[in-house]
DNA sequence: TTGAAAGCGCTAACAG
DNA sequence: CTGTTAGCGCTTTCAA
């Protein structure tokens, strides 16, 4: 079934069903009901490569599926994906993934080339702004995930990730702790960096010195998570908190501590970032870990909306969000133990 | 640059000029070359959609990007993906992922109804033959990673499950071990049903009772591999012998051995299912890890081609691949302890 | 070996 | 409010 019979069907022509159906104002009422009720009946479905050829559009999404060895195994990743897969079909959008075993510009150079998406996702950026300089290059729209130092002239989507440590840091320094270690994601990353600067003022504004060797940068993994806390923990002058990048890393630090027989809660608080990914629910944690939360699907539920909008038309200055997670006490934090004051 | 100013260009007609390009045996040399070298000078790429349209095929494929929590995290999932996604690009075809918030049944449907997809890639898949008669009944062509017991009447690739536990079975019972034990894959899916039965069957082979106490079945973490063997190595009467469905399982048992103070490869034996998945490097265990080994991601590079055969007309007797991966010996297996004979 | 012409199924000016 | 008329850019008979 196709719009030329439908029409037929109908006495109608095949303009008026087309508008009809895609909600055109200028379709009186009546007509409107009854080539919608005619389209249930006989199960027309539009052509979608026909209407893409015809209006230029695709409404598909493409978003470059990391080769990158340490992405494989990311829950982070999967996660925000997820987010935007689930929203992009409610919004009748398509997902396409494309991977290179070389290196990832060539997927989007391969996009934009081809014409298949209307816009690509961008996501882990780092400090270049290789990636970002292309796709305006090849005036392929895009959003971002993230930051970069450009982000004035781009849609993106992102957290405030110096806050993410600096809100944590200060309330931990008003309780009095003031050694405060942190396990962080990848160095390179933008929101690595961010977290960094978090942490080092909320240290600075109190006029506590930022110790290096309280800081480890890593994949956000179980296994990192384990043995970044075994090193710092078994230092001569140990933290007495930890702030963590993810709750999955934050797992790892748990094991650490029961490794070595150390009180969570009281002889070391931990607070973690949340990114709410099923497997690592922070709150059925033992003891129930404290956060800064905001969760990765959301992001990428919202940014599928973004994507409408800005291939709708709406301005780039509008497509710019800054989310601030929530802090959530639970009792991974308390008092620094009296030995160390 | 579209076909019609690149024919005019060259002084050909449109038809002469997208026959040399698509390879079509009647264009003499002469301008074959001609052509191919306007089309590279002016940059010129076919309209995709243009293609699709005029063909009613999309070069497509379309996957479900399961919404299970449990697979979420799982990486051998996203290594099949890899392979897939990479060789899929080198073929020009492209993948497309859809979830649902509810049943994946639902996401085929959407495929089949907005004909995006040319044909859909299917995994994990477990007994019910649901999602199979649903494509079948759709028209949708399908292939599927993996096995049911109606696969006579599809296309697929799996590797010989039964054999992937039948044979270190058999191996380890030569060697004297008659205790062992299983950490296998989730027990609804068809592969961890086929590994079971290659268990026992190589046991009764040998006179050797199956103990129901030596079985465990479950998401193949490492959490699970780690929960799983605390659990069966600490039984009054404990395995000489561990076979595990994954390097990843195996990893956390290898954790759990160091934690109860048994020696891998002497005072137990451990053999695990390796789909090379990066992160987990048999080889590079300490001690090194036995498996038998088929990479997922040659697996997902196969489908690919798969695929395109089928759509190219391909007869399903044809598409239809068991791999039988093999078996590499390490020093994580040895003979049973003395004790135990 | 090449070209003319007719679609593929839809959208979108433009008229009425 | 509805219809007429061109396309969108490619493939593919059919004739020459």
């Amino acid at each position: 079934m196709n719009l030329k019979t439908l029409a037929n069907h109908l006495g109608l022509s095949q303009t008026t069903v087309s508008r009809a159906l895609n909600g055109y104002s200028d379709v009186s009422l009546a007509t409107r009901n009854r080539v919608a009720e005619a389209a249930k009946t006989y199960g027309y479905r539009p052509n979608v490569n026909a209407r893409r050829l015809a209006t230029g559009r695709s409404s598909v999404i493409g978003i470059a599926f990391p080769t990158d060895m340490n992405m494989f195994l990311d829950p982070h990743f999967i996660e925000f994906l997820t987010g935007l897969s689930e929203k992009a079909s409610e919004l009748d959008y398509d997902i396409m993934i494309s991977s290179s075993q070389s290196e990832e510009v060539d997927v989007y150079r391969r996009f934009a080339e081809k014409g298949t998406v209307d816009l690509v996702i961008l996501s882990n950026v780092d400090l270049s702004e290789e990636r970002i300089r292309l796709l305006q290059d090849l005036n392929m729209p895009f959003i971002v995930h993230g930051r970069t130092a450009t982000c004035d002239s781009y849609s993106y989507i992102d957290i405030d990730n110096y806050g993410v440590f600096h809100e944590p840091a200060k309330m931990l320094l008003e309780m009095g702790h003031d050694k405060i270690a942190i396990l962080n994601g990848h160095p390179n990353r933008v929101y690595a960096i961010d977290r960094f600067n978090g942490w080092q003022d909320a240290l600075k504004e109190r006029g506590v010195t930022p110790n290096p060797d309280y800081v480890r940068a890593g994949a956000m993994s179980e296994e990192n998570g384990y043995t970044f806390a075994m090193e710092i923990l078994q230092l001569e002058d140990r933290p007495t908190a930890l702030l963590c990048s993810s709750v999955v890393m934050a797992k790892g630090t748990y094991r650490a501590c029961n490794e070595l027989g150390i009180k969570i809660g009281s002889e070391v608080s931990i607070v973690a970032h949340d990114d709410n990914v099923p497997l690592a629910q922070a709150a059925d944690m033992d003891p129930p870990l404290t956060v800064t939360r905001s969760p990765l699907r959301d992001a990428g539920r919202e940014i599928a909306i973004m994507a409408m909008n800005y291939l709708k038309g709406t301005d780039i200055k509008e497509l710019q969000c800054l989310w601030h997670p929530e802090l959530i006490f639970r009792k991974s934090v308390g008092a620094p133990p009296r030995s160390s004051t």
